[in-house]
DNA sequence: TCAACGTTTTTTCTCGAGATTTTTGGCTTT
DNA sequence: AAAGCCAAAAATCTCGAGAAAAAACGTTGA
C-alpha cells in the first residue's frame, strides 16, 4: 500500500526521512508550534521565516496550508498565517471530544487486539516506565523522550482499532492537546500519578476489561486538563483572549 | 472575530466568494472531486490542473496541499497526487464514526437550542422539502439544490452544538459521504422514504426527544450507506480496488 | 521469449521576481 | 486635541522558468 505523506505519526520509534522539502519544513514547522516555539496567535511571516527554515518562499506557503487543516494554523485571506490561538474552553472542547473517541477505540482495540498488539503494547509501556524513571530523576532533555514515549503508548492502546477515521482524527486532537501540555507545563508534570495511572491502564487493557480501561482512560485524560487548567497562565480566560488577539 | 477562510460550511445559502486565487482552487477542486468529476484514485497533475483552474502552479499545489488534510487527495512524496480511494469498508468506517460523531452531536445540540434554533431548523426543513418536492417531479438540475439543502438541514440540526471540534469533523465526514453517494447514485434517489425519514427526524428534534431523534438519525444514515452498498459498482470489492489503485 | 540496463521523455518540485492588497505613518481639517 | 484622509512602505499573493526526480521506452544480451 501506498504511504501517505502527510498521515499520522508512524508507530516505530525511528527517524523519519522527509521525502520532500515542502514535508520537511511542515513536520518542522508543525513541531515548533507544538513545542511552544510559535506563540499561539503569533503571526507567521513567510519572509521571515523562508529563511529560517531555508526554504523558498512558494515551498513555506505549501507548509503553512497543510497545517491549516490541522487547525494548528489559521490563514486570515490575504493578512497571511498566524499560529492558531487557544483558550480554555478550546481545551475543555478537545479534552471532551477526545475523551468520547479515545473510549470508543480503545473499546474496538480490546475487542479487535491479538498478541501481537499485546507485545506492542508491553513494550511500549516499558519504555514508557524507562521514560518516566529518567524523568524522576531529573535528566535533562529527557521530556522530549517522554512525550514521545507517551504518544507511542496511546498510540499503541488504540492500535487495534479498525477505524482510520477514529485514529485519524485522535491523532489531531493528541498534537492539539500535546500543545497545549507544553505551554502550560514549562516544568515537568508529576510523573508519580501519572505513571500509576499509565500502569492501570495497562494493566486493564491486557486484562481486557473493557468498562475498567475506559474508565481509567477517560479519568487519565480529564486528569491532564485540570492539570493544565490550574496553571495560573489559563486560570484568568482574560490574559487567554488577549494572547488570542494576537496584540 | 476574525473568519476562517478555510473553514466550515457557511450556514446561509448565499453565494461564497472566494477571498483568493488559492482558496477559489480549493472550493472548485473539493467540489469536482466530491461531485465525480475526478475519478477516485485518478492522478491530479498539476500541469494539466492549472489551466483548467486557470491559476498558477504553485496556487493549484497550495490548494492540493489544502484538500491533503481533508482526506479527498493524498500525496505520494515526489510521485504527485491523487483523489483519495475509494472502498466499501471506508465509507462503513465513515459512517460508523458519523453516526457516534452525530448522535453526540445531536444530544448536545438538542439540550442547548433555543428558538432561533428551532427557527433555523423550521426554514431549513421546509427548504429542503420543497426541494424533495420538485426532485420527484423531475425537475432536471435540481439534484444540486437538494444536495446544498440536505447538507444545510444536517448543518441546522446539530448547529446548536456548542463543540467545534465535533461540528468540524462531522464537516470533514460529511464530505466524504456525499462523495460516496454522488459518485454512486447517477440517477436521483428515491425521494419519498428519505422524505418521510427528514420528516420524523425533524419532528423529534422540535419535540426535544433526545433519545428519539438519535435513533432515528442514526438509522437514516445507516440507510444511506445500505442504499450506497447495494449499488453493483460497489456490491463487488475487487472493482473497487481497481479503481483504488488508479491503474 | 524473457529479463536487465541505459537513455529519453514526462512530471514533479523548487526558487526568485513582479503585481495587489493591507498596514502604517504623517498631514490636514474641524 | 481628535478624527479623517492621503501617501509611503511592508507584506502577501501570484506567476513562470529552471533543476531534480520518476516513469516510459527501446535496446541489448542471455
Amino acid at each position: 500500500m501506498d504511504q501517505l505523506i502527510t498521515g499520522e505519526f508512524q508507530a516505530n520509534g525511528e527517524a523519519y526521512e522527509p521525502k520532500t522539502l515542502v514535508d520537511g519544513a511542515y513536520r518542522q514547522l508543525r513541531r515548533d508550534i507544538i513545542e511552544g516555539r510559535h506563540a499561539p496567535g503569533a503571526k507567521l511571516r513567510v519572509e521571515h521565516l523562508k529563511d529560517a527554515y531555508e526554504v523558498g518562499a512558494g515551498t513555506l506557503r505549501e507548509a503553512l496550508a497543510l497545517l491549516v487543516s490541522d487547525s494548528l494554523v489559521v490563514a486570515q485571506g490575504q493578512r497571511g498565517f498566524r499560529v492558531a490561538p487557544i483558550s480554555l474552553a478550546d481545551l475543555e472542547d478537545i479534552t471532551r471530544t477526545r475523551v468520547m473517541l479515545e473510549s470508543e477505540a480503545l473499546r474496538q482495540s480490546i475487542g479487535n487486539g491479538d498478541e501481537a498488539w499485546e507485545g506492542n503494547l508491553v513494550s511500549a509501556f516499558h519504555l514508557l516506565t524507562r521514560a518516566e524513571e529518567k524523568l524522576a530523576g531529573d535528566l535533562d532533555g529527557s521530556v522530549n523522550e517522554w512525550e514521545d514515549r507517551n504518544r507511542v503508548f496511546h498510540e499503541t492502546l488504540i492500535g487495534a482499532c479498525n477505524s482510520r477515521w477514529i485514529r485519524h482524527f485522535l491523532a489531531i486532537l493528541y498534537r492539539q492537546s500535546e500543545r497545549y501540555r507544553r505551554i502550560s507545563v514549562l516544568n515537568r508534570p508529576v510523573p508519580q500519578d501519572v505513571h500509576e495511572e499509565h500502569e492501570q491502564i495497562f494493566k486493564a487493557a491486557i486484562a481486557r476489561d473493557v468498562d475498567e480501561a475506559c474508565r481509567l482512560l477517560s479519568g487519565h485524560i480529564w486528569r491532564a486538563f485540570h492539570t493544565v487548567s490550574a496553571v495560573p497562565e489559563f486560570a484568568q480566560e482574560s490574559a487567554i483572549r488577549q494572547v488570542a488577539n494576537g496584540r
